[in-house]
RNA sequence: GGGUCCUUAGCUCAGUUGGUUAGAGUGUCUGCUUGACGUGCAGGAAGUCAGUGGUUCGAAUCCACUAGGACCCACCA
């Protein structure tokens, strides 16, 4: 047999595994209506992008639950794709060209998509690549992407369907302008950063008066396109203004006064200057009010022809400085204040957008939230944590109408033909049969317009879909909760009557050691396939989602993947272990039940145990938990315990066949416990398993069993006197340590128990290494000893000459003040008549047997002292 | 302005229907070449459970308020 290294080494490992899992089709899946599905779809990442720590705790969150699924006889599929992400990819691609000094507008739409298709093949592997290193068992096959022909067609289809529902219309309307993209963004596309601006005070002249009318604006450039302003009707210091004229300074027109309860009257002047093209609430007052609405922008925010001839053509920020400047000048400028205000900025341009007043497409959202709300306030659709479902509801309590078109070209475009010369609309899956006479609508769709029909369109044939669909888990952050998931339920319950997804995962967010957001610009964020590099895949995955509790913020370093690199280390030796004792001692499946003990009925009944707390824990998606069940089975009960209690029968029994039994049974103990751990670990799981046991190609533990539940194999009584073993065994070592005694030094032991029982002398003496062992009811003290008092067992270690009785006194004296205090405790609730009369019979109980043991411990303890004295 | 969440050992966090002497990892201290593992083993020290008040026989856990922190929504020029 080849020489089993010390140290787990992933790489090489890694790569065979994911390579053999895909070579034999491990992950992929069919219709087969004698299993019951187990569906998850991958949150499709951008083409753009690359792994982040946010994708490891995402997809390996999915994986878990894939392998799991599997593992435990579903019929699991896990749809990977890509996300054209229309915005990002094309700000990508523009900035690309770009360099190259090729100008998007010049080349022409049909040439720029070529670039689009070119960057896609280029780039839109890329992370699915990395993603394979996590280990993710995905239907590589079935990989997607949105703007596949199959897809596309879809979601074509569904604007069809909607537009002709009257879901779908067209309007000039005010929107969220992106100058960079120049074009129209959503509501949730904007992003509201607090700045320090500034509030400019300008006195606007009355028209026949001498007098001024204050108005205080943080955008001194939009008067360029007042057309009145407004103050409320009950504010007496404008009273006798109201009808009057305003003559705009710079620009020369006359704009009224006139009222509107909007406006504040303690706010700034109590006046307010109106431009109804270029803010949202001046354009709702414009509207109510007949104002003129004069847009003075340009799509890239510089000025048009609507402002004066010097002001032509500027960026606004340039226009806003002239336009104080000017009024400074013309002594119209009050004052001017600090101000701090939010200003909305477009998540992609990464500039503030500009409200612009546009003919855009919206689709009405009105219908979509009833269904919406229901699926979840029913539990159709469980959240988790669940208080995400008061955002989600506050979020469709308030839904707008969605603007779905975006002046872009990357994407869907539009179905819609205008006749060149009745400016008719068409609007259909195929174009007009004489498109000589038609123009196509320019736009594309919102991205989230087309990723909303993933769940669905993943599946390409009804069949499918109706196995299929609808998924089982969704796992995605929160921050997209109104983008994507709000809107697949609704798309699920619109276009498929049915929800879906069933559970929504909301996963932490991952930041850095000082709490900060994990970001590019902050440089603080590790590039994952490094730490994979550094420390293996099955490492990162166990350590973050140790880390990461649900619903909670989790705060990472590259050191912490220690931990699973450690607990990997720890599997990995307990392997080898069973694989070097194999070396010399027969593995013999007909011994499996032979020769058993009550340390073997222990780990039988800690396995047990271990099984049903991670199951529940997984069901609940309480995934750290589950690593915390798992950690602590391997690492204490197993090897801490279990492996240490096997040496003495492996290496010490008179038959063979007793070690052969021992070995056996701990290497099927060893199988089960792989399989449990092969969810979070499946590099390290699979390259252990396939070292216990000759296996057949195309064997894997990804497709084995995973452990059931066998409630006859808990046994309580091998667990209670495991249990005394253990506290006996701790008690000697606790001794040991504070009396400084090495291990190396044998001791003799006196044991006063009755309880006690020959099978458990034998480990008790080996692992606490003890020399002569006495025990019995009737065991008298030492006169020097150390001793140690626990439930049913007086401890001691004649230590003659070596004792410190010092150290000693202080020992004891210790224990019996922690043992007082703890006393104090229980006397106090047990003298409270009304605890004894409130509290279940079963509480009462308990405190008095903790009572009595603790009242024998302390009295033992206190005569043994006094014997020091 | 409206809402959600958090505050437990030096650090990172468990503690899920109120009942343990409040746990783990890490760090720290002591000892250890124990026939898998020093990426390890054994042991020790370390906590006013943010504060105040309330409910209860009993509160880290439930309620109210206060303080500090994170985030989401809205957006008054």
């Amino acid at each position: 047999m080849k020489e089993i290294p010390k140290a787990y080494s992933p790489n090489e490992v890694e790569d065979k595994w994911y390579k053999y899992w895909e070579e034999h089709n491990l992950f992929s899946s069919e219709i087969d209506e004698t299993k019951e599905p187990y569906t998850i779809v991958i949150p499709p990442p951008n083409i753009t992008g690359m792994l982040t720590m946010g994708h490891i705790l995402n997809n390996s969150i999915q994986d878990v639950y894939i392998r799991y699924k599997r593992m435990q006889g579903f019929n699991a599929l896990w749809v990977p794709g890509t996300d054209h992400a229309s915005i990002a990819t094309e700000t990508k691609v523009v900035n690309y060209l770009k360099e190259q000094g090729i100008d998007k507008e010049e080349i022409g739409r049909e040439e720029f998509l070529k670039h689009c298709h070119v960057w896609k093949e280029k780039y839109g592997g890329i992370i699915t690549k990395q993603l394979r290193k996590l280990g993710v068992s995905c239907d590589w096959k079935r990989e997607r992407f949105t703007m596949d022909d199959e897809y596309y067609k879809s979601v074509i289809h569904t604007f069809v369907k909607l537009y002709k529902e009257g879901l779908i219309y067209r309007g000039n309307r005010m929107v969220n302008w992106c100058p960079v993209s120049k074009s129209a963004i959503s509501d949730e596309e904007v992003i509201f950063k607090s700045s320090n601006g500034k509030l400019w005070y300008f006195k606007y002249p009355v028209k026949d008066s001498n007098e001024f009318v204050i108005v205080a604006t943080t955008r001194p450039e939009t008067m360029l396109g007042d057309t009145g302003v407004a103050v409320n009707p009950k504010d007496e210091r404008f009273k006798h203004l109201i009808g009057k004229k305003i003559i705009l300074p710079i620009v020369g027109r006359e704009i009224p006064i006139f009222t509107d309860d909007y406006v504040d009257m303690e706010f700034g002047t109590g006046a307010v200057k109106i431009t109804p093209a270029h803010d949202v609430n001046d354009y709702d007052m414009g509207k109510r009010h007949s104002l003129e609405m004069i847009n003075i922008f340009k799509e890239d925010a510089t000025t048009n022809k609507n402002v004066p001839l010097d002001y032509q053509s500027k960026d606004r920020y340039e226009v806003r400085k002239l336009v104080v400047a000017k009024l400074e000048e013309l002594g119209l400028l009050e004052k001017t204040e600090d101000y701090t205000n939010n200003v909305g900025y477009s998540e992609r341009g990464g500039v503030p957008i500009e409200p612009y007043l546009s003919e855009q497409w919206f689709m009405k959202m009105e219908d979509f939230v009833k269904p919406a709300l229901e699926v979840v306030r029913e539990g159709k659709v469980n959240f988790h944590p669940n208080h995400w479902i008061k955002t989600y509801e506050h979020w469709l309590g308030n839904i707008r109408d969605w603007c779905i078109s975006r002046q872009l070209w990357w994407g869907h475009r539009i179905p819609v033909w205008y006749h060149n010369e009745t400016n008719e609309i068409y609007c259909d899956e195929n174009p007009p049969t004489d498109l000589e006479n038609w123009t196509q609508d320019n736009d594309v769709l919102d991205t989230w317009a087309s990723s909303w029909l993933w769940a669905q369109d993943v599946f390409t044939s009804e069949e499918e879909q109706k196995y299929y669909y609808p998924t089982n888990l969704l796992v995605t952050g929160p921050d997209i909760i109104f983008f994507w998931v709000a809107r697949m339920i609704m798309a699920g319950m619109k276009f498929m009557n049915d929800i879906p997804f069933k559970d929504v995962y909301f996963t932490s967010i991952i930041r850095d050691e000082q709490g900060r957001k994990m970001s590019k610009s902050l440089g603080n964020s590790p590039d994952p396939l490094d730490v994979i590099d550094q420390y293996g895949a099955d490492a990162l995955r166990f350590t973050i989602n140790y880390i990461a509790p649900l619903g909670q913020d989790v705060q990472f370093s590259t050191d912490k993947t220690e931990l699973g690199r450690n607990f990997a280390n720890k599997i990995w030796n307990a392997g080898r272990f069973l694989l070097m004792n194999a070396e010399n001692i027969k593995i013999d499946n007909n011994l499996l039940d032979k020769h058993v003990d009550f340390v073997d009925e222990w780990i039988a009944t800690k396995f047990q145990n271990a099984i049903e707390q991670y199951t529940t824990s997984l069901d609940k998606y309480e995934i750290n938990g589950a690593t915390k069940i798992l950690y602590s089975y391997v690492w204490n009960d197993f090897c801490d315990w279990y492996i240490e209690l096997t040496k003495d029968r492996l290496y010490n029994s008179e038959s063979e066949e007793i070690k052969s039994a021992v070995l056996t049974r701990a290497i099927n103990h060893f199988d089960n416990m792989l399989r449990m751990i092969h969810p979070f670990m499946p590099f390290l799981s699979e390259e252990l398993w396939s070292l216990i046991a000759e296996r057949k190609d195309g064997e894997s533990i990804s497709v084995a069993q995973f452990p059931l539940l066998d409630k006859s194999a808990i046994n309580k009584l091998a667990e209670s006197k495991m249990d005394f073993v253990q506290s006996i065994i701790t008690s000697i070592r606790n001794i040991r340590g504070e009396m400084n005694i090495p291990p190396s030094k044998k001791i003799d032991v006196l044991l006063k128990t009755d309880t006690l029982e020959e099978d458990q002398i034998k480990y008790i003496q080996t692992i606490a290494r003890i020399n002569k062992l006495e025990f019995g009811a009737d065991i008298s003290k030492p006169k020097a000893s150390a001793s140690s008092v626990i439930k049913n067992c007086e401890i001691y270690i004649p230590l003659e000459g070596i004792i410190d009785l010092q150290v000693e006194r202080d020992r004891l004296t210790k224990e019996i003040q922690r043992l007082e205090g703890a006393l104090i405790g229980v006397n106090k609730k047990l003298s409270n008549e009304r605890f004894v009369n409130n509290a279940p019979k079963e509480v009462v109980e308990k405190e008095n047997a903790k009572k009595t043991d603790w009242e024998n411990s302390l009295e033992t303890l206190k005569s043994i002292l006094d014997d020091l004295t």
